[in-house]
DNA sequence: ACCCAGGGTCATA
DNA sequence: TATGACCATGGG
């Protein structure tokens, strides 16, 4: 059982919000627009997840009845810049159809957190990392996400062995902190934000391998 | 020209 | 359980 102290996880964060300041996550306007924000990101760059989401909303596609109105083509035409944009907009129909057999979003918000994101792994598309963020940041539930950054970070500041199963780093975090939304939406970004605004200059940070001046880790020199 | 980005599914062993 | 192929665009 990999465990992470908590006095390290609170430490790393409060370094990383002194140094970033409050992110503010998730950027949406909405539930919804957080839910199909998380399914546009899947190994896409934001920059090209905001043109997508704003052609969506130019064309008045920002809810599950108007996406799953729209021709396949239509919508992979919308969606493009973020990427394998066929295979996001089945998974796409795939969350509405979900979310509209439940019922909508705010039926959704009086299942229990376990429920609510073992439904959400059962729609095609949707795996942990994707299914989290809807848990936290549109249903505002204490479940910390781990992404691709997370996993680096903490294995090269010595924190994980790595090879962990994704559920097990979940576990890691959500002992060290305790249940805390505010927190783990805060965090998140902040690790997101600390390994994406700087990553392309160098020198890069000796732990994140990303970052120049990482507060987190040690300074590479050039 | 190459590398990466806020992953997930599916086939195969 | 664990690899590997596949999906595809835009910016550095």
């Amino acid at each position: 059982m990999t465990r992470l102290h908590a006095n390290t996880a609170q430490s790393i964060y409060r370094r990383l919000l002194d140094t970033y300041g409050p992110q503010g996550w998730w950027p949406a306007d909405s539930a919804f627009e957080i839910v199909v924000g998380a399914v546009l990101t899947q190994n896409a760059a934001w920059t090209n997840v905001e043109y997508a989401l704003t052609h969506l909303r130019e064309a008045d596609a920002l809810s599950p009845e108007a996406i799953l109105a729209l021709p396949d083509e239509r919508l992979g035409a919308l969606i493009r810049p973020s990427g394998y944009f066929n295979v996001k907009a089945r998974r796409l129909k795939a969350v509405c159809g979900f979310l509209v057999d439940a019922g909508g979003i705010e039926a959704l918000r009086e299942c229990g957190t376990g429920d609510l994101r073992a439904a959400l792994l059962g729609v095609h598309g949707i795996g942990r990392e994707t299914a989290d963020d809807i848990v936290l940041y549109a249903f505002h539930r204490p479940v910390f996400v781990i992404d691709a950054y997370t996993r680096r970070i903490f294995e090269r500041l010595g924190l994980f062995v790595g090879g962990e199963t994704y559920e097990a780093l979940r576990g890691a975090f959500e002992s060290a902190l305790g249940p805390d939304v505010p927190v783990y939406q805060e965090y998140h970004g902040l690790i997101v934000e600390h390994c994406k605004a700087v990553c392309a200059v160098r020198p890069r940070c000796a732990d994140c391998s990303l970052r120049y001046r990482c507060p987190v880790g040690r300074n590479e020199r050039a």
